[in-house]
DNA sequence: ATATGAAATTTTAACACAAAATTTCATATA
DNA sequence: TATATGAAATTTTGTGTTAAAATTTCATAT
Protein backbone atom coordinates (compact mmCIF):
# COMPACT_ATOMS: atom_id res chain seq x y z
CA UNK A 1 0.00 0.00 0.00
CA UNK A 2 1.51 3.20 -1.45
CA UNK A 3 1.27 6.80 0.01
CA UNK A 4 -1.02 8.75 -2.13
CA UNK A 5 0.96 11.54 -3.80
CA UNK A 6 -0.40 14.71 -5.42
CA UNK A 7 -0.45 14.20 -9.15
CA UNK A 8 -1.62 16.04 -11.88
CA UNK A 9 -3.51 14.18 -14.61
CA UNK A 10 -1.03 13.36 -16.72
CA UNK A 11 -1.37 16.44 -19.20
CA UNK A 12 -0.44 19.26 -16.91
CA UNK A 13 1.69 20.96 -19.75
CA UNK A 14 -1.00 20.38 -22.48
CA UNK A 15 -3.77 22.16 -19.88
CA UNK A 16 -1.20 24.86 -19.41
CA UNK A 17 -0.83 25.64 -22.63
CA UNK A 18 -4.08 25.45 -24.18
CA UNK A 19 -5.56 27.59 -20.98
CA UNK A 20 -2.84 29.97 -21.77
CA UNK A 21 -3.84 29.90 -25.40
CA UNK A 22 -7.45 30.51 -25.20
CA UNK A 23 -6.71 33.39 -23.03
CA UNK A 24 -5.14 34.94 -26.40
CA UNK A 25 -1.60 35.12 -24.01
CA UNK A 26 1.40 35.39 -25.02
CA UNK A 27 4.82 33.25 -23.59
CA UNK A 28 6.28 36.66 -23.13
CA UNK A 29 3.48 38.12 -21.30
CA UNK A 30 2.83 35.44 -18.61
CA UNK A 31 6.54 35.42 -17.69
CA UNK A 32 6.41 38.75 -17.46
CA UNK A 33 3.05 38.82 -15.19
CA UNK A 34 5.08 36.00 -13.32
CA UNK A 35 8.21 37.34 -13.16
CA UNK A 36 9.89 34.02 -14.78
CA UNK A 37 11.79 33.48 -17.93
CA UNK A 38 10.06 32.87 -21.28
CA UNK A 39 12.42 29.80 -21.54
CA UNK A 40 11.57 28.13 -17.96
CA UNK A 41 7.56 28.41 -19.04
CA UNK A 42 8.35 27.14 -22.27
CA UNK A 43 10.00 23.83 -20.80
CA UNK A 44 6.93 23.52 -18.37
CA UNK A 45 4.00 23.62 -21.13
CA UNK A 46 5.97 21.00 -22.87
CA UNK A 47 6.51 18.72 -19.72
CA UNK A 48 10.19 19.55 -19.39
CA UNK A 49 10.62 20.61 -16.26
CA UNK A 50 8.00 20.76 -13.99
CA UNK A 51 6.52 23.82 -11.54
CA UNK A 52 6.19 23.67 -8.06
CA UNK A 53 2.73 24.24 -6.48
CA UNK A 54 3.16 27.70 -5.84
CA UNK A 55 4.44 28.25 -9.13
CA UNK A 56 1.27 26.40 -10.24
CA UNK A 57 -0.94 27.97 -7.71
CA UNK A 58 0.35 31.47 -9.09
CA UNK A 59 -0.06 30.62 -13.08
CA UNK A 60 -3.86 29.45 -11.41
CA UNK A 61 -4.18 33.05 -9.86
CA UNK A 62 -3.36 34.47 -13.33
CA UNK A 63 -5.45 33.00 -15.17
CA UNK A 64 -8.51 33.08 -12.59
CA UNK A 65 -9.21 28.84 -12.34
CA UNK A 66 -9.15 26.70 -9.47
CA UNK A 67 -5.84 24.93 -8.79
CA UNK A 68 -8.08 21.91 -8.60
CA UNK A 69 -8.50 22.44 -12.39
CA UNK A 70 -4.89 20.75 -12.29
CA UNK A 71 -5.77 17.75 -10.17
CA UNK A 72 -8.13 15.03 -10.64
CA UNK A 73 -9.28 13.33 -7.09
CA UNK A 74 -7.79 10.31 -7.81
CA UNK A 75 -5.01 9.27 -10.48
CA UNK A 76 -5.62 8.40 -13.85
CA UNK A 77 -4.54 4.45 -15.02
CA UNK A 78 -1.38 5.30 -17.35
CA UNK A 79 -3.16 3.58 -20.27
CA UNK A 80 -6.29 5.61 -19.83
CA UNK A 81 -4.55 9.30 -19.03
CA UNK A 82 -5.78 11.40 -22.52
CA UNK A 83 -8.64 8.69 -22.90
CA UNK A 84 -11.02 7.98 -20.11
CA UNK A 85 -12.37 9.88 -17.43
CA UNK A 86 -13.46 7.79 -14.52
CA UNK A 87 -16.47 9.27 -12.39
CA UNK A 88 -14.37 9.81 -9.35
CA UNK A 89 -11.49 10.95 -10.99
CA UNK A 90 -13.32 14.01 -12.83
CA UNK A 91 -11.76 17.62 -12.16
CA UNK A 92 -13.47 20.26 -10.27
CA UNK A 93 -14.20 23.70 -12.14
CA UNK A 94 -14.66 26.11 -9.42
CA UNK A 95 -15.33 29.65 -10.36
CA UNK A 96 -18.85 29.84 -11.18
CA UNK A 97 -22.12 30.94 -9.68
CA UNK A 98 -22.54 29.74 -5.86
CA UNK A 99 -25.20 26.42 -6.10
CA UNK A 100 -23.24 25.53 -9.17
CA UNK A 101 -20.62 22.38 -9.33
CA UNK A 102 -18.92 21.56 -12.57
CA UNK A 103 -16.30 19.36 -13.39
CA UNK A 104 -14.76 18.32 -16.49
CA UNK A 105 -15.46 15.29 -18.83
CA UNK A 106 -12.99 16.23 -20.91
CA UNK A 107 -9.87 14.44 -20.28
CA UNK A 108 -7.98 17.71 -20.56
CA UNK A 109 -8.04 21.20 -22.46
CA UNK A 110 -6.76 20.72 -25.91
CA UNK A 111 -9.84 19.65 -28.09
CA UNK A 112 -11.56 22.37 -30.19
CA UNK A 113 -14.77 22.02 -27.42
CA UNK A 114 -15.14 21.25 -23.72
CA UNK A 115 -17.42 18.85 -22.33
CA UNK A 116 -18.85 20.01 -18.53
CA UNK A 117 -20.94 18.05 -16.09
CA UNK A 118 -23.06 20.62 -14.24
CA UNK A 119 -24.60 20.24 -11.08
CA UNK A 120 -27.09 23.15 -10.05
CA UNK A 121 -28.54 22.66 -6.67
CA UNK A 122 -31.75 23.21 -5.65
CA UNK A 123 -33.36 27.09 -6.23
CA UNK A 124 -29.71 27.86 -7.37
CA UNK A 125 -29.67 30.85 -10.02
CA UNK A 126 -27.42 33.18 -11.82
CA UNK A 127 -28.73 36.66 -10.88
CA UNK A 128 -26.75 38.83 -13.91
CA UNK A 129 -26.84 38.18 -17.79
CA UNK A 130 -23.77 36.13 -18.87
CA UNK A 131 -22.38 36.63 -22.60
CA UNK A 132 -19.53 34.98 -24.12
CA UNK A 133 -18.29 34.34 -27.58
CA UNK A 134 -19.06 31.16 -28.01
CA UNK A 135 -21.28 27.98 -28.72
CA UNK A 136 -22.96 26.18 -26.59
CA UNK A 137 -25.09 22.98 -26.20
CA UNK A 138 -26.76 21.26 -22.73
CA UNK A 139 -28.35 18.42 -22.40
CA UNK A 140 -31.13 18.35 -19.30
CA UNK A 141 -30.26 14.98 -17.83
CA UNK A 142 -32.34 15.27 -14.38
CA UNK A 143 -34.04 18.24 -12.98
CA UNK A 144 -35.46 20.88 -14.51
CA UNK A 145 -34.23 24.52 -15.61
CA UNK A 146 -35.20 27.75 -16.18
CA UNK A 147 -32.90 29.32 -18.89
CA UNK A 148 -33.17 32.44 -20.03
CA UNK A 149 -31.74 33.25 -23.31
CA UNK A 150 -31.90 37.48 -24.74
CA UNK A 151 -35.75 38.29 -23.98
CA UNK A 152 -36.88 34.40 -23.58
CA UNK A 153 -37.76 32.26 -21.14
CA UNK A 154 -37.64 28.88 -21.29
CA UNK A 155 -38.28 25.49 -18.74
CA UNK A 156 -36.13 22.88 -19.60
CA UNK A 157 -37.02 19.38 -18.81
CA UNK A 158 -35.04 16.21 -18.33
CA UNK A 159 -34.70 14.73 -21.74
CA UNK A 160 -34.80 18.80 -23.69
CA UNK A 161 -31.44 20.55 -24.94
CA UNK A 162 -30.73 23.98 -25.99
CA UNK A 163 -28.08 26.10 -27.62
CA UNK A 164 -26.26 29.15 -27.01
CA UNK A 165 -24.27 31.33 -29.49
CA UNK A 166 -22.59 34.36 -28.23
CA UNK A 167 -26.12 35.06 -26.44
CA UNK A 168 -26.77 36.75 -22.74
CA UNK A 169 -28.40 34.08 -20.68
CA UNK A 170 -28.66 33.30 -17.14
CA UNK A 171 -30.08 30.21 -15.27
CA UNK A 172 -32.67 29.27 -12.50
CA UNK A 173 -32.98 25.49 -10.58
CA UNK A 174 -36.68 26.23 -9.76
CA UNK A 175 -36.87 22.88 -7.93
CA UNK A 176 -36.02 21.12 -4.71
CA UNK A 177 -33.92 18.91 -6.23
CA UNK A 178 -30.45 19.25 -8.20
CA UNK A 179 -30.48 19.68 -11.65
CA UNK A 180 -28.03 17.79 -13.88
CA UNK A 181 -26.71 19.25 -17.23
CA UNK A 182 -24.15 17.82 -19.59
CA UNK A 183 -23.10 21.50 -21.19
CA UNK A 184 -20.74 21.32 -24.25
CA UNK A 185 -18.50 24.73 -24.88
CA UNK A 186 -16.78 25.66 -28.55
CA UNK A 187 -13.56 27.33 -28.00
CA UNK A 188 -12.89 26.25 -24.51
CA UNK A 189 -13.06 28.88 -21.67
CA UNK A 190 -10.97 27.09 -19.54
CA UNK B 1 -58.06 20.82 -34.17
CA UNK B 2 -55.47 21.20 -36.98
CA UNK B 3 -54.28 18.38 -39.60
CA UNK B 4 -50.32 18.07 -38.88
CA UNK B 5 -48.53 18.73 -41.94
CA UNK B 6 -45.03 17.69 -42.52
CA UNK B 7 -42.47 20.56 -41.49
CA UNK B 8 -39.22 20.76 -41.27
CA UNK B 9 -37.45 22.05 -38.02
CA UNK B 10 -37.56 25.46 -39.44
CA UNK B 11 -33.36 25.19 -40.26
CA UNK B 12 -33.76 22.99 -43.30
CA UNK B 13 -31.63 25.55 -45.74
CA UNK B 14 -28.75 26.17 -42.92
CA UNK B 15 -28.98 22.63 -42.56
CA UNK B 16 -28.26 21.28 -46.05
CA UNK B 17 -25.77 23.84 -46.42
CA UNK B 18 -23.74 22.97 -43.61
CA UNK B 19 -24.46 18.72 -44.39
CA UNK B 20 -22.51 19.82 -47.83
CA UNK B 21 -19.88 22.04 -46.34
CA UNK B 22 -19.19 19.47 -43.85
CA UNK B 23 -18.57 16.96 -47.25
CA UNK B 24 -16.74 18.90 -49.14
CA UNK B 25 -18.60 19.59 -51.88
CA UNK B 26 -19.65 22.65 -54.14
CA UNK B 27 -22.95 24.21 -55.22
CA UNK B 28 -21.63 23.59 -58.55
CA UNK B 29 -20.82 19.46 -57.47
CA UNK B 30 -23.97 18.64 -56.13
CA UNK B 31 -26.03 20.50 -58.66
CA UNK B 32 -24.10 18.62 -61.55
CA UNK B 33 -25.16 15.22 -59.76
CA UNK B 34 -28.73 16.24 -58.79
CA UNK B 35 -29.02 17.71 -62.20
CA UNK B 36 -30.50 20.44 -60.65
CA UNK B 37 -29.52 24.16 -61.65
CA UNK B 38 -26.88 26.10 -59.40
CA UNK B 39 -28.53 28.55 -58.74
CA UNK B 40 -31.62 26.86 -57.29
CA UNK B 41 -30.05 25.11 -55.20
CA UNK B 42 -28.27 28.23 -53.47
CA UNK B 43 -31.77 29.36 -53.32
CA UNK B 44 -32.98 26.20 -51.68
CA UNK B 45 -30.01 26.51 -48.72
CA UNK B 46 -30.66 30.14 -48.39
CA UNK B 47 -34.57 29.09 -47.69
CA UNK B 48 -35.84 31.01 -50.23
CA UNK B 49 -37.14 28.33 -52.46
CA UNK B 50 -37.68 25.03 -51.21
CA UNK B 51 -37.12 21.80 -52.34
CA UNK B 52 -40.26 19.07 -52.82
CA UNK B 53 -40.42 15.87 -50.57
CA UNK B 54 -38.56 13.78 -53.55
CA UNK B 55 -36.20 16.27 -54.22
CA UNK B 56 -35.22 16.27 -50.57
CA UNK B 57 -34.63 12.65 -50.79
CA UNK B 58 -32.95 12.92 -53.55
CA UNK B 59 -30.61 14.91 -51.59
CA UNK B 60 -30.70 12.73 -48.30
CA UNK B 61 -29.57 9.87 -50.61
CA UNK B 62 -26.70 11.86 -51.71
CA UNK B 63 -25.17 12.68 -48.69
CA UNK B 64 -26.24 9.29 -47.46
CA UNK B 65 -27.97 10.67 -45.01
CA UNK B 66 -31.59 9.51 -43.52
CA UNK B 67 -34.45 11.65 -44.96
CA UNK B 68 -35.59 11.34 -40.94
CA UNK B 69 -32.59 13.85 -40.54
CA UNK B 70 -34.51 16.57 -41.80
CA UNK B 71 -37.55 16.13 -39.80
CA UNK B 72 -38.49 16.24 -35.96
CA UNK B 73 -40.76 14.42 -34.58
CA UNK B 74 -43.20 16.93 -33.33
CA UNK B 75 -43.78 20.90 -34.43
CA UNK B 76 -41.05 23.10 -32.37
CA UNK B 77 -42.52 26.31 -31.40
CA UNK B 78 -41.23 29.17 -33.18
CA UNK B 79 -39.58 30.80 -30.08
CA UNK B 80 -37.61 27.53 -29.99
CA UNK B 81 -36.49 26.68 -33.09
CA UNK B 82 -32.89 26.95 -33.28
CA UNK B 83 -32.53 27.28 -29.51
CA UNK B 84 -34.68 24.38 -27.82
CA UNK B 85 -35.01 21.06 -28.91
CA UNK B 86 -37.80 19.35 -26.92
CA UNK B 87 -37.23 15.52 -25.86
CA UNK B 88 -40.38 14.85 -28.14
CA UNK B 89 -38.95 16.29 -31.14
CA UNK B 90 -35.84 15.21 -31.81
CA UNK B 91 -34.33 14.55 -35.14
CA UNK B 92 -33.34 10.88 -35.50
CA UNK B 93 -30.24 10.06 -37.48
CA UNK B 94 -29.92 6.29 -38.46
CA UNK B 95 -27.54 4.94 -40.94
CA UNK B 96 -24.99 3.95 -38.50
CA UNK B 97 -24.80 0.36 -37.12
CA UNK B 98 -27.64 -1.79 -35.44
CA UNK B 99 -28.75 -1.63 -32.73
CA UNK B 100 -27.72 1.74 -31.82
CA UNK B 101 -30.26 4.47 -31.87
CA UNK B 102 -29.08 7.97 -32.64
CA UNK B 103 -30.93 11.67 -32.05
CA UNK B 104 -29.32 14.76 -32.53
CA UNK B 105 -29.76 17.07 -29.47
CA UNK B 106 -27.87 20.14 -31.17
CA UNK B 107 -30.63 22.06 -32.94
CA UNK B 108 -28.99 22.30 -36.01
CA UNK B 109 -25.83 21.18 -38.26
CA UNK B 110 -24.57 24.86 -38.42
CA UNK B 111 -22.10 24.52 -35.22
CA UNK B 112 -18.68 23.73 -34.96
CA UNK B 113 -19.94 20.86 -33.13
CA UNK B 114 -22.62 17.88 -32.60
CA UNK B 115 -24.21 16.35 -30.19
CA UNK B 116 -26.22 12.95 -29.96
CA UNK B 117 -27.60 11.20 -27.57
CA UNK B 118 -26.87 7.41 -28.42
CA UNK B 119 -28.59 4.15 -27.48
CA UNK B 120 -27.16 1.16 -27.53
CA UNK B 121 -29.36 -1.75 -27.74
CA UNK B 122 -28.81 -5.21 -25.14
CA UNK B 123 -25.57 -6.95 -26.57
CA UNK B 124 -25.30 -4.87 -29.77
CA UNK B 125 -21.56 -4.43 -30.86
CA UNK B 126 -19.95 -2.67 -33.76
CA UNK B 127 -17.91 -5.51 -35.46
CA UNK B 128 -15.28 -2.94 -37.37
CA UNK B 129 -13.44 -0.62 -36.70
CA UNK B 130 -14.23 3.24 -37.31
CA UNK B 131 -11.99 5.74 -37.76
CA UNK B 132 -13.27 9.12 -38.79
CA UNK B 133 -10.55 13.13 -38.54
CA UNK B 134 -12.74 14.47 -35.53
CA UNK B 135 -12.77 14.67 -31.91
CA UNK B 136 -15.23 13.29 -29.98
CA UNK B 137 -15.93 13.16 -26.45
CA UNK B 138 -18.99 10.81 -24.81
CA UNK B 139 -20.28 10.68 -21.47
CA UNK B 140 -21.90 7.44 -20.32
CA UNK B 141 -25.03 8.36 -18.89
CA UNK B 142 -26.26 4.84 -17.78
CA UNK B 143 -25.46 1.52 -18.62
CA UNK B 144 -21.93 0.02 -19.61
CA UNK B 145 -20.05 0.50 -22.78
CA UNK B 146 -17.15 -1.36 -23.46
CA UNK B 147 -14.97 0.84 -25.90
CA UNK B 148 -11.96 -0.14 -27.69
CA UNK B 149 -9.58 2.68 -28.89
CA UNK B 150 -6.35 1.31 -31.20
CA UNK B 151 -5.37 -1.33 -29.10
CA UNK B 152 -6.64 -0.96 -25.97
CA UNK B 153 -10.00 -1.60 -24.18
CA UNK B 154 -11.74 0.11 -21.46
CA UNK B 155 -14.94 -0.64 -19.67
CA UNK B 156 -16.87 1.80 -19.29
CA UNK B 157 -19.48 2.70 -16.63
CA UNK B 158 -22.06 5.16 -15.88
CA UNK B 159 -20.37 8.21 -14.98
CA UNK B 160 -17.26 7.93 -16.67
CA UNK B 161 -15.85 10.08 -19.69
CA UNK B 162 -13.66 9.23 -22.83
CA UNK B 163 -12.41 10.93 -26.01
CA UNK B 164 -11.64 9.83 -29.34
CA UNK B 165 -9.73 11.80 -31.23
CA UNK B 166 -8.57 10.11 -35.47
CA UNK B 167 -8.17 7.07 -33.56
CA UNK B 168 -9.61 3.50 -34.91
CA UNK B 169 -12.31 2.24 -31.94
CA UNK B 170 -15.39 0.14 -31.64
CA UNK B 171 -17.80 -0.60 -29.19
CA UNK B 172 -19.81 -3.13 -27.49
CA UNK B 173 -22.91 -2.94 -25.13
CA UNK B 174 -21.49 -6.10 -23.05
CA UNK B 175 -24.75 -5.75 -20.57
CA UNK B 176 -28.57 -6.88 -21.33
CA UNK B 177 -29.78 -3.61 -20.43
CA UNK B 178 -29.68 -0.01 -23.06
CA UNK B 179 -26.70 2.15 -22.57
CA UNK B 180 -27.06 5.86 -22.77
CA UNK B 181 -24.65 8.10 -24.15
CA UNK B 182 -24.22 11.56 -25.09
CA UNK B 183 -21.69 12.11 -28.06
CA UNK B 184 -19.95 14.89 -29.33
CA UNK B 185 -18.20 14.96 -32.37
CA UNK B 186 -16.35 17.81 -34.00
CA UNK B 187 -16.30 18.87 -36.23
CA UNK B 188 -19.86 18.02 -37.99
CA UNK B 189 -20.16 14.35 -39.65
CA UNK B 190 -24.11 14.67 -40.21
C1' DA C 1 21.36 20.74 -11.19
C1' DT C 2 18.49 24.41 -12.65
C1' DA C 3 17.20 29.11 -14.54
C1' DT C 4 18.39 32.64 -17.66
C1' DG C 5 18.42 35.28 -21.92
C1' DA C 6 20.17 35.89 -26.44
C1' DA C 7 20.31 33.54 -30.88
C1' DA C 8 18.04 30.37 -33.96
C1' DT C 9 13.93 28.54 -35.50
C1' DT C 10 9.11 28.14 -36.13
C1' DT C 11 4.63 30.00 -36.30
C1' DT C 12 1.48 33.48 -37.18
C1' DA C 13 -0.03 37.71 -39.44
C1' DA C 14 -0.60 40.82 -43.37
C1' DC C 15 -0.83 41.56 -48.05
C1' DA C 16 -1.75 41.00 -52.86
C1' DC C 17 -3.36 38.44 -56.43
C1' DA C 18 -5.69 34.54 -58.75
C1' DA C 19 -9.01 31.04 -58.71
C1' DA C 20 -13.10 29.18 -57.14
C1' DA C 21 -17.58 29.40 -55.28
C1' DT C 22 -21.79 31.70 -54.59
C1' DT C 23 -25.37 35.08 -55.49
C1' DT C 24 -28.02 37.88 -58.45
C1' DC C 25 -31.11 38.78 -62.01
C1' DA C 26 -32.88 39.20 -66.80
C1' DT C 27 -34.90 35.82 -69.58
C1' DA C 28 -36.94 31.44 -70.78
C1' DT C 29 -40.11 27.86 -69.45
C1' DA C 30 -44.01 25.30 -67.75
C1' DT D 1 -47.76 33.83 -63.04
C1' DA D 2 -44.68 31.46 -60.45
C1' DT D 3 -40.48 29.04 -60.90
C1' DA D 4 -35.99 27.41 -63.03
C1' DT D 5 -32.12 28.58 -65.77
C1' DG D 6 -27.51 30.21 -66.85
C1' DA D 7 -24.43 33.92 -67.59
C1' DA D 8 -22.59 38.01 -65.30
C1' DA D 9 -21.38 40.15 -61.00
C1' DT D 10 -19.90 39.59 -56.53
C1' DT D 11 -17.99 37.33 -52.65
C1' DT D 12 -15.24 33.92 -50.62
C1' DT D 13 -11.46 31.00 -50.48
C1' DG D 14 -6.87 29.62 -51.70
C1' DT D 15 -1.76 30.62 -52.71
C1' DG D 16 2.50 32.59 -52.43
C1' DT D 17 5.54 36.13 -50.27
C1' DT D 18 7.49 38.74 -46.72
C1' DA D 19 7.66 40.68 -42.20
C1' DA D 20 6.66 40.34 -37.48
C1' DA D 21 5.84 37.80 -33.53
C1' DA D 22 6.18 33.84 -30.73
C1' DT D 23 8.52 29.84 -29.28
C1' DT D 24 12.43 26.76 -28.71
C1' DT D 25 17.19 25.89 -28.10
C1' DC D 26 21.38 26.04 -25.80
C1' DA D 27 25.74 28.06 -23.97
C1' DT D 28 26.51 30.35 -19.75
C1' DA D 29 25.62 32.07 -15.12
C1' DT D 30 23.67 31.12 -10.71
Amino acid sequence: MSINFLKTTGTLGADLRALRKSRGITLIDLSEKMGRSVGWLSQVERDISSPTINELRQIAKEFQVPLSLFFGSSEAKANEVGRIVRKSARRKIGGGAIGLVEELLSPDLTDDFEVLRSVFNPNAKLENFVTRPTQEVGYIVSGNLNLWIEDEMFELESGDSFRIRGEQFKWANPNDKNAIVIWVIAPPIY
